[in-house]
DNA sequence: ATGCTTGTTCGGATTCAATTCGGAAATCAT
DNA sequence: ATGATTTCCGAATTGAATCCGAACAAGCAT
């Protein structure tokens, strides 16, 4: 970005562009929508998008990061109430206030992320992988036992990186071969067979 | 434009084509691809890309043909064997030449299904998931009591769905957080451990 | 308030890639 | 081998991305 938003004016210029690549995105894709789509969306002159953005692709990562940023905040302050639950308790609770994040706006979130999963974007949404990590590892603290389960890392990796895929993708899905509950039902009963297969019956 | 290769001259045109535009999105990604690269690197004029392909976009949907049409091929043959094979080693096996697949021409299809992930493209991979569902469909047809599972179809769709990105995601990994045989074992575990869970413990 | 410095906005000018198109070359059919 | 058809091509056109310097606004002394 060429130069940094000092004053309260310019960082309100900023947000707006932002925001109208959010809308941007989610109305066309990011390779179809042009920098002067934005600037309109923005209320501003073109040549304004340049002096805090290197390019359109710098935009477009801002706009991603800002998605990232809201959703690790979503994500977030569920961890305390999830790691209390049983398994399939935690997952459906968690996905289903994911699916609302996704739905807000009038599917803002949801149709951007339909273009987010080019794994050269992928990188930026890292902190979001972080805090499902985070969460992941959080909840094996507070149920000792499934500590003892084979392969961790692994089990984590497919099912968060799956996991988000999978649930983005059937959302935006235009007929859905099935319901999202099912899809639900199925998530949390994958991990909680995992855990009491290779355990024994935990898990109240 | 948009016109039907008529001779053979003209066939390998088009081939030429869709090879240098798999070779250019596996080096800098689809949108950093310029016209001229391509046909600089299929070794023919500028205009010539535009007899047979109405534009840009095009050419990359006929190269992500290529690719899924590759693939599925890479897939049907295998089912016969596979679906002889307990959970474990059917997953294996299928992962493994999955692997094999993709780095193939040094990483060739691995570095373009990088990209393949927007679920803009994701439509043309449907065949790519077709097959796998083919797959799952006569692995269940040969053990009948998994006909039995649960919520078969959103077990499949996560399974599936998950599982192509995650591996895909994990080959593409700088530096991975664990090997790729543990990644097939959890594979291996979680859909062993679902079907063992629910049924009782058949699976020999 | 006034003058000065810094920050901000903007749209015309420039640059570069995508696409078009008409004529030349190759192939085919007779 | 000649006319018809197919293919190839690169110069010209078009349009989007980006740059840049003039014009405007805000901050801050004095």
């Amino acid at each position: 970005m060429a130069r940094k938003p000092k004053q309260q004016r310019s960082k309100a210029t900023v947000d707006a562009i932002v925001e109208a690549a959010l809308i941007a995105i989610a109305q066309q894709g990011p390779s179809a929508t042009t920098a002067r789509q934005v600037a309109d969306i923005a209320g501003i002159g073109v040549g304004s998008l340049y002096e805090y953005f290197e390019d359109k692709d710098a935009i477009f990562e801002a706009a991603g990061a800002r998605f990232v940023d809201d959703t690790v905040a979503m994500i977030k302050p569920l961890i305390p109430e999830l790691v209390r639950l049983n398994i399939r308790d935690a997952v459906a609770k968690l996905l289903f206030t994911f699916r609302d994040f996704l739905e807000e706006n009038n599917q803002l979130y949801l149709k951007c992320a339909r273009h987010a999963f080019s794994l050269d974007m992928v990188i930026y949404q890292e902190p979001i992988n972080r805090a499902l990590m985070d969460l992941f590892t959080q909840y094996l603290m507070h149920h000792p036992d499934m500590l003892r389960l084979p392969n961790i890392p692994a089990l984590a990796y497919f099912y968060i990186n799956g996991g988000v895929f999978t649930v983005v993708r059937h959302l935006s899905e235009q007929q859905p071969t099935q319901g999202f509950d099912e899809l639900v039902t199925v998530f949390g009963d994958i991990l909680a067979s995992y855990a009491e297969h290779k355990l024994g019956l935990p898990e109240a």
